[in-house]
DNA sequence: CGGCTTCTTGAGTAAGTTCAATCCAGGTGG
DNA sequence: CCACCTGGATTGAACTTACTCAAGAAGCCG
């Protein structure tokens, strides 16, 4: 399989969106009226395949660098299947995870000329890479892919604004129910018996990382809402949401 | 004097960039380079002043609110003179400032048709007002506008995934610290004697609800620095920077 | 079955919160 | 001019939440 073609199989399985509620992107005229779609090649696209088009599919495995901090920013990234997060260090070894990129989400947004933060693989994933210098010269022409751009960053910046408020105001009960409920609606599978679960790519310290707690408060937090009935933990990386009222009511 | 006059005499004393290390913006080809500039009928322009241009002045009072949670998005908005916050409240009271918006900087950026955080004055202030129908809907045919408005809300994402790592691993001293530092930067004025002194225009529950603490944490930690010679205290709402070097290692 | 990593649990501690007094600056009115 | 009032800021003491340190348990893979 040539290069573009195997390119064009990874954009057709990059879904709709992760954050479909918050992207009602399209082109510019349309996004003032709130509808709004996109086109590739006669077919309708989401932001991210119209980004991912221009770009090679990559393959990363588990716990691998994708891009670090401070390094030449050459590429943006979209995430066709796997995981990844999105990190800050400090001097002394402390860590926050920005985000966790699911696929449909892009990364590696910068308007200098070197990240700010690194990327890491928390599975083994696919990404389509795109060069930066592409995108930009080509968005001077093309009000669609320039609508796509902003639209995606557009995203990246709703649930930073989110996840403010969680890092700044909100107890852990509140912290690990609403990323319970958040990873629920953007990558979990709803079984027969209508009970959501969800299978955690990352590990507890990634949790704690994003969550601004430690691995240990996080441990604590899962099986204190397991005893109280909320959620069912099968094993330490699958969760049932058991009752999405109690933590709805925990999201606020 | 009209309107239209009195409009452009705002957009002439918007300041060059309160984030201007952050804004390497311009036309999109030349974001690739690393080389940007605007321009609005011949002259030199920030991204601010280009979105500025389209629309017109308004005056705020003192804790006046600009636009509420929820309310129909119709408008963004460029800040002239005076300070923002824009804040998000929990049901039982609890709020988070996402951020503060000074000269220069822009908000109200949305791509559903709700606003989902309020803005209210902080200090009186004078902000441009621009309809959002007219800004997207000029972006498809203005690739510079469209870059401006991409550069502006991409400015919110990098203050926003620096104040994460703020809120989720910062101690109160390094909290208040590169608050401190940070409004130096933007907004500081350097005397004679070579000290950075600062004006406060929120109050210390506004730092308190920025920087995720308490009133009471934000007060003492003050004091504090103060009792260690970091910084001087002339009057509450005034701040002397006295030891950058001391500020800058708690800022990491 | 070791030998590894990851996760859980427990006990003590510390950072920051809560509640409750002041304190202070800046208007207002006598 | 000064007493008074008011909203914001500071300080103190007790308390709580989440952290730290330490020990085990549970998976996972050779």
């Amino acid at each position: 399989m040539s290069t573009a073609a195997s390119a064009i199989a990874h954009i057709a399985s990059i879904p709709p969106q992760a954050y479909a509620h918050a992207m009602p992107s399209g082109r510019w005229s349309e996004i003032a009226k709130g509808t709004a779609s996109m086109s590739l090649n006669g077919e309708a696209a989401s932001p991210a395949q119209v980004v991912a088009a221009l770009g090679t599919p990559v393959s990363f495995s588990r716990n691998s660098e994708i891009f670090g901090d401070d390094q030449l920013a050459e590429h943006v990234y979209v995430v066709t299947t796997g995981v990844v997060r999105i990190c800050k260090l400090m001097g002394d070894g402390r860590r926050q995870i920005e985000t966790f990129c699911l696929p449909g989400d892009a990364f590696g947004w910068e308007t200098g000329d070197r990240y700010r933060f690194s990327a890491e693989a928390v599975s083994e994933c696919r990404l389509v890479r795109v060069k930066r210098s592409v995108l930009f010269s080509r968005a001077g022409a093309e009000p669609e892919l320039a609508c796509a751009l902003w639209a995606l960053s557009f995203a990246e910046l709703q649930r930073a604004q989110e996840h403010l408020l969680l890092l700044g105001r909100k107890t852990a009960q509140e912290r690990v129910g609403s990323f319970l409920l958040d990873l629920a609606r953007r990558a979990g599978t709803t079984t027969a018996s209508n009970v959501t679960e969800l299978q955690l790519a990352m590990s507890r310290q990634d949790m704690a990382d994003f969550l601004g707690l430690t691995i240990e408060t996080v441990s604590r937090t899962l099986t204190c809402l397991e005893e109280q009935g909320t959620i069912s933990l099968p094993s330490s990386r699958r969760v049932q949401l058991r009752d999405r009222s109690a933590l709805r009511r925990l999201d606020s």
